[in-house]
DNA sequence: CGGGATCCCGCCTGATACTG
DNA sequence: CAGTATCAGGCGGGATCCCG
């Protein structure tokens, strides 16, 4: 938990004296990146939360298999997702989304209904701004 | 929203049940990005959500003058903050939050409390991953 | 003061090939 | 199947100079 408590839902103040910004930056660095969204987002919706290796690729058309690794590896490091490996043959991995990760769902959903709402906006905006 | 409902299952981008993929990771890109919300943040602290391109300078340290310059032409460009030129000499420019601009503070606000209260989770989950 | 124009480097990322 | 290793291209972003 944190130690400071000066809670104001919508202070700005808040935003930016109350927390580290550098970690609020690291972290929108983090769902920034194209791909990590993507698998968590991808995770979510399937069932248990849970998915191997090759179906993650196949549920994220277009990402790398380098990128695949790369990206699950830093889920897994942050606490958002668990890499299980079973001893078979061929080999088995999963992938499951932590109480941690599913946790960040739920601002990430506010993230998106903002986009549903204003997205239209902001794409009007950058037209007539193109415009000119 | 007004998208037609081609609600492709399988695609990879198809957002949990939400609105165009694309988008949302669009601007979860302009989100991630350092300087934004830096920008976005520092305005929003300043009285009036208003200041001149040297005040934002000095509020965001670290920010060179040409991301500054860079990052609030995208700013402008997305709707979320306007752009004032005053013809003096010296030139005085100032930029202001939007409404959209502001709106975008109570999401953005979601994540920054998410941060708040698993941060700490984080890094443990960090460290604790790079200890292997 | 508030930029625009250039140069340039580091790193992110994709493509490809190889392996337990 | 689930990776690792390596190379190469792109571009994000800093540094610098200049201008209205």
């Amino acid at each position: 938990m944190n130690n400071t408590n000066k809670t104001k839902q919508l202070d700005p103040a808040y935003v930016c004296g109350h927390k580290d910004p550098a970690a609020v930056r690291e972290l929108l660095t983090k769902i920034g990146d194209k791909w990590s969204i993507f698998l968590v987002l991808s995770l979510a919706k399937i069932h248990g939360n849970r998915a191997r290796f090759s179906e993650l690729e196949r549920s994220v058309p277009g990402i790398s298999q380098r990128m695949l690794t790369l990206t699950l590896r830093n889920l897994e490091r942050d606490g958002l997702v668990t890499r299980e490996v079973f001893p078979e043959v061929p080999p088995r991995v999963e992938y499951e989304l932590t109480v941690l990760g599913k946790s960040l769902l739920r601002p990430l959903d506010g993230l998106v209904e903002w986009v549903s709402v204003n997205w239209e906006d902001v794409k009007k905006a950058q037209s007539n701004f193109d415009s000119k």
